[in-house]
Parts: structure tokens; C-alpha cells; sequence
DNA sequence: GTATACGATTTTGTATGCAATTTGCCTGGT
DNA sequence: ACCAGGCAAATTGCATACAAAATCGTATAC
């Protein structure tokens, strides 16, 4: 089950199935970032008019996951080194205060729902399926705000942590799942023994370490970007 | 100029002119809460064709400014008392982290941007014109994650800013513009000084403010909201 | 007098068609 | 071999047309 990107808007069922159905082939990774999304061929391919498409990729440009250049059409989005750093901030501005909140008012049932999602996770990071353990590496932190029952809070983090999924896509190199789950069990370790202080800490730290695995300083990942733009992979 | 609404994604031209003008519409409350918006009528008062209008109504959507019901069509959004109690949770977490780091970072030039735009708002609060000054002082708080020179975090704050004038237009009996107003100046004053902990209290303390300003604990203002969707004043 | 069922009208959902723009290719010249 | 220009195919932008659903008014039964 999707956790991310069920959005509040309920829409016209058929766009409503187009438009997940490439959300989750963009957030899989089934489609490589920059990937040029004509509009004819996903109608033909799903079956349905050119309108129905058109409305889709509206909505998913809105979310930011595709780019829509007038007269030129629609793409997978490349979020820039620039824009990924401030997805960062702007997640370690949200994320921190949340957390620390979240350890002061959390019940046992919310710790709970909690470890079983971090069991599931870690059970993933064993398992060869990269997409699998992304998501749920990445749905830990919305699963907070959802369980906080801040639906304002999911909508925005969801969106953040989506993009970061795009980032990582086009940045990472080699990210330890292992790695970063441990750091959600911390996490949850502080949240449960209700130290707020450390929770913000091992939360900014877990945010600062996922930032760092992206080679986001190098020029010549700029470079790589700008000569593959179709995210091809030559070697 | 409105620096709210200015999103990221370049679209069509026409579609994007008449999202602009419905989404002005909004914001300055020239279409209240809770109006059906009929996809034809929004047509020919544009001279569009619904394709159009359909178009724009998804993408205000996706923005929260309207609700998109299947089958049922578009009608100006009317945030919920807990939605709206959210918002400002969120803003809380995004705006306080926000200005700690601002008033560290300011440099002279971007306080003196900040400076200007509080002339013009205690301008405007001092004229008869309720959505020039309610538009500057919610500009004032998308003006600082923009010198601060984040896009994802204006976009994430605009869009709550906006929501939060939404809500007011619902909720609110009086606002002294000119109490908030004075407290942008402390907030200002705080950043100047460089003090981040005192910016960090007087940010809060006018979130709370401006959320206390609102009407959302008596279940009365639910009844009333139950009874007259439409957001019709019968008295 | 109230409630219910039915038909007409309005409104939304989707597909299709045509104009305008862009893209890619091919040719001709230097 | 390389570049410019122009033609053709592909693609997007927009409007229109038709189908499905909802809404409203009215008439009828109780």
C-alpha cells in the first residue's frame, strides 16, 4: 500500500488510475528521470484519450514529479543539485520540530504501529528489491506525520520526501539501506524513551547522512547530468 | 505583484492566464468560500472552452484553493477547523526553524527588502482596502523564505499562507492588521538584532496570534459553516 | 400535506478533430 | 565534410461533440 501519495484530492477515477499509475512508475524508478512522456503514446498505452492524459500530467507536474514545457510536453523531473539541497532544508525545517513534538506526545499504540513498520523495513533491507526497501525507507518519515493525524503535515512531507526519492534516483551512488534504517531505529529508541533532544539530534543527523550520500558537490556529477539527460547509462 | 501564487510550473499560456485569474479571485475573497464553480460559465465569462477551465480547476486543486468533487464539479475550498488547526501546526514547524536560521544568516541587503515591504504593509494597513493589506501581510512571511533564496520552501509556505487566508476568510471576525503588522516589526527588529532565540518566540507568539485571531473553537462557528455552505451572510 | 417517482434540464466526463508549433530529416550549396 | 534552408512528420494546444451522471421541478400517490 502506497502511503506517500495518497493525496487528499479524489478526482475523476480514470485520470485519478492514469495519474497513480505513472506516480508509482516515477517513484519505482521505472521510469528514469528526464524521460520524455509523449502524450499519445501513454493514452494509446493506457487506453484512454489524449484529455484524460493531458489532465494527468497536469496534476503530476503540480506534485513535481514531471516537468511541462509549454509546446514541448512533459518529462520525468530532474531536480537540480540546487533544489535538492533545499528540499533538505526545508525537510530538516519540518521533520526536526515534528519529531521532537512527536516524542513528547507519542502513545505506546504509536510506538507500536511504528516498530512494526521499522520490522517490515529492515526485513526489505535484506531483500535484493531496491525499489521495495526505497518506499519504505521513505514512508517511516511520513508514517510519523500520519500517525501525528496531521493530514497537512503528510501532504507536505509526503511531497518533500517524494522529490528526495527523485534526487536519489539521479545522485545516489551507494546509500546503505542498512544504514539508514538503523538510524530510524534510533530514532524511534529516543521517541520511545521520550528524550525530544535526542530525537531532533538523531533526526538531523539521519537527514544530514541521506544528503550526504547523494554526490551532490561534485561538478562532474553536474557534468554527468547535463550530458545524460535521459539518465542513460553508459558504464 | 503577487509573490504567492507565482508557482514553479510554466504552463500553457491560456490555461495558466485563467488559473492565474480564478486563483486571484480566491485570494483576494472576490469568490467566496464554498461558491460552485460551473465549468461552462467559467468558459464564456473567460471565452475559453471547458478544456480550459478544466484544466485550471486541476491544477487549483492540487493547490487546495478548490475542491474537485467527481460528478459534482469545482467549488471554492472551505478548510475545516481541524484542517485549518493544522496548518498552523505546520506553519509552526516550518516557520520558527525558518527564522532561527534567517536571523543568522540576514546580511544587511536582505533586511533592508524586508524593511521596505513593512513601510508598504503598515501603508496598506492604514487604507480602507482589506485585501491589499491582508495580501501584504501574508506576503511578508513568503517574502523571507524567498530572500532566503529556497524555492521548495516558498512554495511550501505560499501555499500555506494561502490556505491560512482562506481560512480566514471563514473564520475570521477581526484581525487588528495593524497588531500583526507591529509584530512583523518585532519580528523584523529581532532578526536585525541577530537575537535567533528572540526571533524564534516572536514568530511563534504571531502565529499564535494570528491563529487565536480565528474563530475555531466554538462549535457554533461549525453550525453556522453546516448551515450556510455557500458562505451567504444572512446577518 | 408530505413523500416519492419520473422526466427534463443542467452539468460533468471523455473522445475526437483540427490548427499551430516543434522536431527531425533531407537536400543543396560551399 | 560541413552548414543552411526547407519540407514532412510528429507532437502539442485548443475547441467541439457526444455520452453519462446529477440536479431540479413537477406530478402523482398515499
Amino acid at each position: 500500500m502506497n502511503i506517500i501519495e495518497s493525496s487528499a484530492g479524489v478526482m475523476s477515477s480514470v485520470t485519478d488510475k492514469v495519474a497513480a499509475a505513472i506516480t508509482d512508475a516515477i517513484i519505482e524508478h521505472r521510469l528514469a528521470a528526464g524521460t520524455k512522456l509523449v502524450e499519445q503514446n501513454l493514452a494509446t498505452m493506457f487506453g484512454v484519450s489524449r484529455t484524460i492524459i493531458r489532465q494527468a500530467l497536469i496534476r503530476l507536474e503540480r506534485e513535481h514529479l514531471i516537468k511541462l514545457e509549454p509546446s514541448k510536453g512533459a518529462s520525468v523531473a530532474m531536480p537540480s543539485v540546487q533544489e535538492t539541497r533545499q528540499i533538505f532544508t526545508t525537510r530538516r525545517y519540518i521533520e526536526i520540530p515534528m519529531i521532537t513534538t512527536f516524542a513528547l506526545s507519542a502513545s505506546k499504540a504509536d510506538i507500536k504501529l511504528l516498530r512494526t513498520h521499522l520490522k517490515e523495513e529492515q526485513q526489505a533491507c535484506l531483500q535484493p528489491d531496491i525499489r521495495g526497501r526505497t518506499r519504505m525507507l521513505a514512508d517511516f518519515h511520513v508514517l510519523i506525520a500520519r500517525i501525528m493525524g496531521n493530514t497537512v503535515l503528510v501532504e507536505v512531507l509526503g511531497q518533500l520526501v517524494t522529490r528526495t526519492s527523485l534526487a536519489a534516483m539521479l545522485y545516489q551512488t551507494k546509500l546503505s539501506a542498512e544504514h539508514s534504517s538503523n538510524e530510524h531505529a534510533a530514532l524511534l529508541d529516543a521517541v520511545e524513551s521520550k528524550n525530544a533532544e535526542l530525537a531532533a539530534r538523531v533526526m538531523e543527523t539521519h537527514l544530514n547522512n541521506v544528503e550526504a550520500s547523494l554526490h551532490l558537490d561534485s561538478s562532474l556529477t553536474d557534468m554527468r547530468l547535463a550530458l545524460m539527460p535521459l539518465g542513460a547509462a553508459y558504464g
